[in-house]
DNA sequence: AATTCGACTTGATTGAAATCATAAACTGAA
DNA sequence: TTCAGTTTATGATTTCAATCAAGTCGAATT
């Protein structure tokens, strides 16, 4: 995340995107630096038979899609607005001059890229190795930490509906309501008005 | 990757590890950086029923468990030598002082981290919504392309055992066994010897 | 109040990979 | 060359999430 100052200062615009709508295609060459500025962004890939996988979900200061302007590849997923959102853009060039002439900014990207890997290990190990139940619940309790930063006594209010949990897990629909239904029963997560509390 | 002579010139230690040895263990809190010399490491996880998980394999050069430096979290998986190595270590102040220092490097850093990320996105896609055969065919096809950086129309002789592959994809030794052999009837791979060549 | 639409739910069935069992092929050391 | 230990191989069986099919529920809109 860099701050908005900075932000201005190097030249960054603010790009409007309606819900739905798609900020950069899976394989494009990447020429941007993108930060939310409001809204929300989910990453994602298709596979051939339509099955959607969601790489992650950026919230207001959460930058996305950074690998590409550092290593010399392609995105491997698109990015899509997932509520109408406000996305600070910066040109490659304009970013690393910052990162050059800001070495604390340049740390701080780096943690980001280190809990994404972070994020990214949890969940290879777990839709590889986990049944359901496991997932959905290793997958909550890393949001609750690391994304909503609440302790675990705190209550969790999941804004996720049950697709996207499928989605982000690698389950099915279905899968993930009985699996949460099970949870309830077994006192691991509480759902109130279809809303799962954790 | 940090030059040698930098990391001398930063008191780096060169530490001997056994075939076998683990480096450190899944949950450790991190207070070195690591890049191997000479040998090969992997990153693995273990769930409850004893079934691994490879995160990665690290080779002559490669750097290793940086993310627990940079970002307040602990190590999601175990460092284990696969052969007998030596590894540069270096302590984090000393390393957070060098990259101060030598900002070049800090983008080397960058970089090493943005080309995880994008082998973690595309195994996390493929495990969670791909087949056995595809799985296996995008993982050689990145080992050969990002790791061994051979052309398409070279030949790629598979150096890891059928059941790393499974560890690396998230499948089981037979399965992997079993959808080598589809692939070679379909001329997607060569197996010569019981080698793979790809 | 009726209608529409998206999200959630439930049950039945299936299919593909995991599991289990067993053996063959290779490797290297004694 | 023999033996012990890996690694690869193959067949039979099981299992559990995916799939298919058919709802219900709830909120928003007319």
């Amino acid at each position: 995340m860099v701050p908005e100052n900075i932000l201005n200062a190097y030249q960054a615009s603010i790009e409007k995107y309606k819900k739905g709508e798609v900020i950069f295609e899976e394989n494009d060459n990447a020429h941007h630096y993108f930060q939310v500025h409001q809204g929300q962004v989910k990453m994602n890939n298709y596979n051939e038979n339509g099955k959607e996988f969601i790489q992650g979900i950026f919230y207001a200061g959460d930058s996305f899609g950074e690998p590409p302007l550092f290593a010399d590849i392609k995105y491997p997923a698109a990015a899509v607005a997932l509520e109408d959102s406000l996305i600070y853009k910066l040109s490659k060039p304009k970013l690393i001059n910052l990162l050059e002439e800001q070495p604390k900014v340049h740390f701080h990207i780096t943690e980001r890229l280190s809990k994404r890997l972070y994020y990214k290990s949890l969940m290879a190990s777990e839709i590889s190795s986990e049944e359901p139940e496991h997932r959905i619940v290793s997958l909550l309790h890393f949001l609750k930490k690391h994304v909503h930063h609440l302790e675990d006594h705190e209550d969790f209010e999941v804004d996720l509906k049950r697709q996207q949990i499928a989605d982000l897990a690698g389950l099915r629909v279905e899968t993930v309501i009985r699996a949460c239904k099970n949870l309830e029963k077994k006192k691991k997560i509480r759902i109130v008005k279809r809303k799962i509390l954790f």
